[in-house]
DNA sequence: GTGAAAGCGCTAACAG
DNA sequence: CTGTTAGCGCTTTCAC
């Protein structure tokens, strides 16, 4: 494919305007430094043959983009159905948009995929990259470093290997954890359950970390793995209750896991909070408040963590390279 | 932002293995036409420099980017929640894949991203784009035309002064409808009631005719509006029930809505499919398989479609720019 | 303030 | 086969 009709060159608007392509140049970005009646003249020229800069000639000198690649390392399937990420996305895309930057939004599913993504960084399309390494046994982010371009991470990476260098925003996955532990402890309750996130994740390591802060060498049978989905919750919380039916409280490794959690409590006829206290993680307002009862949870904010990745990146490499973890705060509704 | 380290240039390898920097191009692109030893040379350097061809240098000569551009006019919230959205996305992300092309995701969420997509759809980033043009009054597809990149609409646009020559694919929805409904009047059912999508969506306007292709001028007091959600499809059929109490069938507009109007009907005590039929449209099989009944409902392969854009679109303006309308299919299941 | 000239890094004829 | 030579369209010193 070849773009449709020859597009207008500066030369063609230089000659149009009757100056030179310096001065076209001038005034297409931004006109300092050129008299009133002559800018005047070059922008009707420009209007008239609808010129636009050819990026590509404009990037190979200024060596600029002005846009920023978002790389998820996931099937579109899972990317898609992530509220955890539309949120994030959306953080990232305000505040690009605030800098004119473009966000370009790379998805990769397989092996394949890989290798193009690592092209395109490369090649000098993007002035830097937004990493979602969702995985500890990614091979992604390893790839994206040999591209030496700016990067920053969403979430601790937890790549083998990982070098120190790397910038990463992040919740306080573990502080948050164990504000939320000690305020079931907190609550009079002794006997406090964990159902984990997915542990190939970094969150879900760090929470689970948390929640061990604070109960110590707890019995290993007070922990379930959960894997974030409701049904992972179900299912954890099925296998908490059959061995351990004296459980009073569970620190469940996000809201959905909680929520699926709630439903099985309800349906094995345990009152919440009374019977089990339940904390959740997240504060996704859709899942916590329609719960019932509504969930207490830990909050991290979400969009704003997408917000500073991007800040993080566009500021560039002046700053020390500095990761950013965002606090946690515990909020309280009815079912802790 | 500037890109980190300064990155080695063809003339670097050429220098490195003692040959013409046309030879390094050579090599890296396919390497035809070099005697191996040279070759072989060539490839060494390139590995020790950690070579990787400038794409904007490349693009400026080839008018070339090996990528596509996928626009949303949605914001994140809607598109990320949109499971039909996504199987679109997977097909057009394989079709592109096995053409070694990179898809380049575009959000735009309100006025100014507007212009930011457009100019960068003109600023040759690159070679065409495919565009979701979800609504009737979006202005984007307006501007896309003008960025004058090949384009293939996902979906028949609505947009007014919708000029002829647009490339679009899309199911066929009219044709579709008219076949579900017919099934219901060939089931003996005489009452059947449509339950719109929402209508600001050329998919649902393109049902609705489907509908009344059939039921010639039947009492609008059986057509309710709904919006393509569960939501919408409850309060569409308790309307209904409300006014039209004999209703003994139903064609949603698609699956989900399907869904919310079976919920309602169960709450009501109408049997399905004995007392009322009911049948879909896009046959989600998360959706639709898991209703009680199963769904009967008209299946759209929207994956292929995804896949067909992105090949009408590779192919380049050679044939002449033909949209695509797929047949669409009549599942049986349960309901109807 | 404005123009002339020199490249940015690469590919594509064209010679040899 | 390989090297030489022109640019692609734009920005940016540097003179005027």
């Amino acid at each position: 494919m070849t773009g449709a009709a020859p597009r207008p060159t500066l030369e063609a608007v230089a000659a149009r305007a009757g100056v030179s392509r310096a001065t076209v140049s001038r005034v297409v970005n931004g006109g300092d430094g050129v008299r009133e009646p002559l800018a005047a003249r070059v922008r009707r020229a420009v209007e008239e043959l609808g010129y636009v800069p050819n990026q590509a000639a404009r990037s190979l000198v200024t060596r600029r983009h002005d846009a920023v690649a978002v790389v998820v390392a996931e099937p579109e399937s899972r990317v898609f159905a992530d509220p955890f990420f539309a949120l994030q996305l959306r953080g990232i895309s305000k505040e690009l948009a605030a800098h004119d930057n473009q966000l370009v939004l790379l998805l990769t599913e397989g092996r394949d995929d890989h290798a193009r993504v690592a092209r395109y960084l490369s090649g000098g399309h993007v002035d830097g990259a937004l990493v979602f390494s969702l995985h500890l046994d990614d091979p992604l982010p390893g790839l994206i470093q040999q591209a030496r371009i700016p990067t920053v991470f969403g979430g601790r990476p937890g790549w083998r290997g990982g070098r120190g260098d790397v910038v990463y925003v992040d919740s306080d996955n573990r502080g948050g954890a164990r504000e939320a532990v000690r305020h079931l402890v907190g609550l009079g309750r002794s006997r406090v359950a964990h159902i984990t996130g997915a542990l190939d994740q970094t969150s879900a390591v760090d929470r689970l970390d948390g929640y061990r802060d604070v109960t110590g060498d707890a019995d290993p049978r007070w922990i379930a793995e959960g894997d974030f989905t409701p049904g992972g919750g179900e299912w954890a919380m099925r296998a908490l209750l059959d061995r351990c039916p004296d459980v009073d409280a569970v620190f469940a490794a996000n809201d959905l896991t909680a929520a699926g959690a709630l439903r099985v409590l309800r349906e094995r006829g345990r009152r919440v909070p009374q019977d089990v206290a339940v904390i959740g993680f997240d504060d996704m307002l859709p899942v916590a408040e329609q719960t019932d009862p509504p969930l207490t949870t830990v909050r991290q904010d979400i969009e704003e963590m997408g917000r500073l990745m991007a800040r993080l990146l566009l500021r560039g490499p002046a700053a020390e390279p500095a990761s950013v973890v965002l606090p946690t705060t515990l909020v309280r509704r009815g079912s802790a």
